[in-house]
DNA sequence: GCGACAG
DNA sequence: ATCTTGTCGC
């Protein structure tokens, strides 16, 4: 099964671009894409929400989930297999729909350059942006710490190629990794995720909320 | 058997 | 990811 899964994403790599395909001001909404999981007997289903926002007042624009069997089991490297088919049944009932999306997981910071930020764009057709809350050790490279201090960073440098970043989004707080999805740089990813920062959590708010709707959803499904 | 391991 | 209460601190 993976060795078909490494044949799809090394032919996908070679069409990733790490550069703006668009211009900054012409970002006005920003979707954040999250799942969450619940055992049914012996299967797993689960829930895809994506939150919108309009990235400059954060004013909730629109909120759809989609939800059903989970069949692929999930193995480092390849959470877009398993993660993919939701989301993009998800997509399909957005009315308004993102100039950016944000995932809850890495974009380049990756094996193979593959994680589900990068892997995903191919089927948005739209820049997105990695955010994973814990670090994905590659080749053996650890990161550095950043200062403790918002917006303080440390660049994730493995064999002279930057995968990612790690970033202190709040004081006192835990750093995230950011990393390019896709047809956006890591310094954008940056800007744009500091500027989706709030007091209310060290995530940026189009991935904090779709994390927080997910349990909602989940808590009203698994009830049923 | 042991350790690694995004979500 | 998920299983789970209280509790320390700003």
């Amino acid at each position: 099964m993976s060795q078909k899964f490494l044949e799809i994403q090394n032919e996908l790599l070679p069409k990733v671009k790490l550069e703006n395909i668009f211009k900054k001001d012409e970002i006005k909404l920003i979707a954040g894409v999250d799942l969450a999981y619940w055992d049914v007997n012996n299967t797993t289903h689960g829930t895809c929400c994506i939150v919108v926002i309009d990235y400059h007042t954060k004013e909730v624009i629109e909120k759809v989930y989609s939800y059903g069997e989970i069949t692929i089991p999930y193995i480092p490297g390849f959470l877009a297999f398993r993660e993919l088919p939701l989301i993009i049944d998800t997509v399909k009932k957005l009315i308004n729909l993102p100039d950016l999306y944000m995932f809850d997981g890495n974009g380049y910071l990756h094996y193979r350059h593959m994680g589900i930020a990068t892997h995903a764009s191919f089927f948005l057709n739209k820049p997105t942006i990695g955010v994973a809350k814990s670090y994905l050790k590659i080749q053996g490279t650890d990161f550095m710490m950043p200062k403790n201090q918002a917006g303080a960073y440390t660049d994730i440098n493995i064999n002279s190629e930057v995968y990612g970043r790690t970033l202190r989004t709040t004081k006192n707080v835990k750093p995230i990794f950011v990393s390019c999805g896709n047809w956006i740089d890591l310094h954008t990813s940056t800007e744009i995720v500091m500027n989706c920062i709030n007091k209310e959590s060290r995530l940026p708010i189009p991935v904090r909320l779709a994390d927080l709707e997910t349990h909602k959803v989940r808590k009203q499904l698994s009830h049923l």
